[in-house]
DNA sequence: CATATTTATCGCATATATGCGATAAATCAA
DNA sequence: TTGATTTATCGCATATATGCGATAAATATG
């Protein structure tokens, strides 16, 4: 029998929006990589590497993934990776978040 | 092989806690059935079935999800569930959401 | 050119999430 | 008491997430 399995279309905008980055702060390393970011102002995977309890492999995963929702950009340098953070997409997130939480403070 | 499937354990209490928060908010059910939560104060399981495009055992799933990580009460009123948002814990959901947006918006 | 460094990706294993229908348990109404 | 209502939970299927080692590709260094 054929199931839905992606009924998350079916909600409202914002609401997805939101849904997906608090997806990509769903996991302590992402939390983590982006206080990182925050500190550094710009990180190349391997410092990353060097600071979490992950394999190289993983972390760059996670990178991965903060990168597919866009509140990190990527940029090659050499045979490095040079990270930080996209500061229009996490300020977006703060305001998702904000109008989230402010409509169910006000009540 | 042993392999480790739980490295979250090994990082910083409030990035665990706050990814814990974010995991509730991770999908756009939750994120709506808190908005109707906070529009009608309080509400039974079968009221949100009504709304949401979701089967009931569906919903009644989220609910167990946003129950576990504290974000809703729930209490047996007969045969019926009725749902409030626990506002103690949302109030520290949003603290840790402004310590980290904060300490990343601040550099 | 050969070798080292760096990182993304693949392949694999396991764990968790999402979704539904069926059902049991509890309560309410007749 | 019988039948209806309500909801949590079980069982199932599928999808996604988490984690690692190995490896390929790119670049830097000798």
């Amino acid at each position: 029998m054929i199931m839905a399995y992606k009924k998350c279309n079916e909600f409202n905008d914002n609401a997805k929006r939101l849904a997906e980055y608090a997806r990509a702060l769903s996991h302590p390393a992402r939390i983590t990589i982006l206080n990182i970011l925050a500190e550094r102002n710009t990180c190349i995977c391997g410092q990353i590497v060097d600071v979490l309890p992950l394999a190289q492999s993983t972390v760059s995963q996670h990178l991965g993934e903060l990168k597919k929702c866009g509140l990190i950009m990527g940029e090659i340098d050499g045979p490095r990776s040079c990270y930080c953070i996209n500061r229009k997409n996490f300020e977006e997130m703060i305001y998702l978040m904000n109008e989230f939480t402010g409509g169910i403070r006000g009540r």
